[in-house]
DNA sequence: CGACCAATTGAATTGATTCAAGGTCCGTGG
DNA sequence: CCACGGACCTTGAATCAATTCAATTGGTCG
């Protein structure tokens, strides 16, 4: 709604091989792409559903506010990823623009078939939040961060090296923890030669085994 | 599967008003009531997915468990309530009778309606792991003790009084918190004035005011 | 180069856990 | 009817993981 600078940006058809994504546009009436430099809001808390979103390159997060301004990022949306599925006329949560993204706008067609589709997806991201859930109520610092990292690697396919497009306060509000928090375990993690940190948003992972093991 | 002491119980017509679920037993096969006693297994980690699951009275709990046997009790479910849905052809949770429940399958008719009214179901769903995940990673125990009895006051219709058909091993494994602390939050809400503990399974809420603005 | 924001690190504090000791409830059998 | 046993719950004391608050470092951009 506010601060929402969207650039419009030309039409280009999507490029993802994953069947249900291509399955989904066929039955939607796809948009343009807009480009959501970081940080800008996508939709509000309150704002109206509908469409769903498609994300064609950045990533997304999905916050949720407590009432004193407590933040918890129920998921992160990276390229291919489908979000803005939401029971009621209304958002529950928002959803902000990590690090400048390109998100294609779908209005649903209002078919049988488009609701089988989607249930799909509500299933998918239902089992993600299923093994958040685990994350959150009974993991360690270490051990969150493990998992996290560990999923980061099992989506993107940089070979050992695992790209960090959001600020450490983004995962610690992903996470359940302070971002002093994840400093701290991200240093644990290297002192015991598990990863070595190249960059500020670049981990390389020295030894998954040991991180597997460790986020359980 | 083991430990399953299923006694099957007279078919009696399911009594719920929810217009969401008359429509999903007319387009399903609905079965016979089986009654499960306390601490039963409905379905564990591994089973098949396929059929749909109806609470006709008791309570489920929803478990996920980590390799070192760590709990997290994702949902709780109550009369009137669908549980079963998953991705997959197996089930990542396990569903177990908390009190003695008793449960109706529901063999899903393979129609687009039907779909359609899933999908309602998972987005509901979805909007309550939503909250749960906030409540597991930014809440306080006393603010999760709050919110699960404002959670349990809104659904019951009991007046000012909750009823807790489960024990405070399971609440802990709901809010990600030991069944200690559970004892030790009840005594702060008590000496509050918040609450009162009439039964070990019954709380009589003397002020609600005060417990929605701590859930929150 | 300087300014600013993000990230790291340190020290003190705290909320929750762990471990251990009672207490309460409830069913069973003498 | 009451005593006993076992499961669940409560409470206490010590410990610990994570937070808070504060200071410093590092990276980026005008």
């Amino acid at each position: 709604m506010f601060a929402q600078t969207a650039i419009p940006i030309p039409a280009t058809p999507s490029h993802f091989q994953d069947p249900d994504v291509r399955d989904l546009l066929a039955q939607s009436q796809p948009g343009t792409v807009s480009y959501y430099p970081a940080d800008a809001m996508i939709y509000a808390q309150g704002d109206d559903t509908g469409p769903l979103y498609l994300v064609e390159f950045g990533t997304v997060r999905i916050c949720q506010m407590t009432a004193d301004g407590r933040r918890q990022i129920t998921s992160f949306c990276y390229a291919g990823d489908v979000f803005g599925l939401e029971p009621g006329e209304e958002h529950e949560c928002c959803a902000e623009s990590v690090d400048g993204a390109g998100i294609r706008m779908l209005r649903p067609a209002n078919s049988a078939g488009f609701a089988q589709k989607l249930l799909g997806f509500a299933l998918r991201h239902f089992a993600r939040m299923q093994s958040h859930l685990v994350l959150l109520g009974r993991l360690s610092a270490n051990e969150k961060m493990a998992s996290f990292l560990c999923d980061l690697l099992d989506r993107q396919d940089t070979g050992d090296t695992v790209v960090l497009p959001m600020q450490r306060s983004d995962i610690a509000d992903y996470l359940g923890i302070t971002f002093e928090t994840v400093s701290r375990v991200l240093r644990v993690l290297k002192d015991r030669g598990i990863i070595r940190v190249t960059a500020l948003d670049r981990i390389e992972i020295l030894d998954p085994g040991a991180l597997r093991t460790l986020s359980d």
